[in-house]
DNA sequence: AGGACATGCAACTCTGTGGTTGCATTTAGC
DNA sequence: GCTAAATGCAACCACAGAGTTGCATGTCCT
C-alpha cells in the first residue's frame, strides 16, 4: 500500500486523477516527461494496491480512483498512533510505579 | 513520506516502536532476521522523513515515535480525496448540462 | 477495406537502495 | 585502567523496479 505511494511520479498520477477526475492513458501522459509505457506500469502498481482502477470504454482505458482504499491507509494510521500512545501510557505508569 | 512508510522492514519498525515504546538499536534488532547496520540504516530514512526520533541516552540510541508526522499523512490523503470528491461533482455537472 | 489512434506485450538497460562485512569509537562497570 | 557492550562509519554486493524501445493488437471513422 504505502509502497505504492511512495513513489514520486505515482503520487504524481494520484494527484492528477484526484483534481482532474477519469482520464486515459495518453491524456495522463501528456504533459508528463515519461513514456506512456511507464505510466502503465505505474498504473498497474496503483491498481494492484487498490488505490485506482481501470475500465475499458472503446479503444480507451479510463482510470479512476478508488477513495476508499485511502480510507483504508488512514484507518492504518490512526491504529498506529492508538497503539503508540497505549504504549507512552504503559511506559508512564511503569516508571511511576 | 510514503516512500519512508513503503518498506516492509520499516514498517515493522513502525509497528513495533509503536507497541513497545521507546528502544534502543540492539533491542530493535533482537528478534529480526537482518543486521543492526540495516536496522540503523532504516532507521535513519524513517527519521529524515519525520517518523521517528533517536536520542542518545549514554553508550545507546533510544528510538522513539513522532506521531505527529502521520498526522501529516493522514491529511494529505483527506486532501486528495476531497479534491477527488470535487472533480467527481464537477465531471458530474459537466455530463449532466 | 484501410489508415490513424489508443493500448498491450515483451525484452532490455541501468540506477537506487536494501543488506552485509569489517573496523573504529564511545561508554558502562568492575 | 581494562574489557565488553552499544553504536558509528565506510566500502562493497546484489537485486528489484523505473524507464525505454520495438512491435503487435484492437478499435474508431470515412
Amino acid at each position: 500500500m504505502f509502497a505504492a505511494l511512495g513513489d514520486e511520479t505515482r503520487l504524481a498520477l494520484v494527484g492528477r486523477l484526484a483534481s482532474h477526475g477519469p482520464l486515459s492513458i495518453t491524456r495522463l501522459t501528456a504533459g508528463s516527461s515519461i513514456t506512456r509505457q511507464a505510466v502503465t506500469k505505474h498504473l498497474t502498481v496503483l491498481a494492484s494496491a487498490g488505490f485506482v482502477r481501470g475500465v475499458r470504454r472503446g479503444r480507451e482505458r479510463i482510470w479512476e480512483l478508488e477513495p476508499e482504499q485511502m480510507d483504508v491507509a488512514r484507518r492504518y494510521l490512526d491504529q498506529v498512533s492508538k497503539r503508540w500512545d497505549e504504549a507512552l501510557s504503559r511506559l508512564k505508569a511503569f516508571v511511576e510505579e
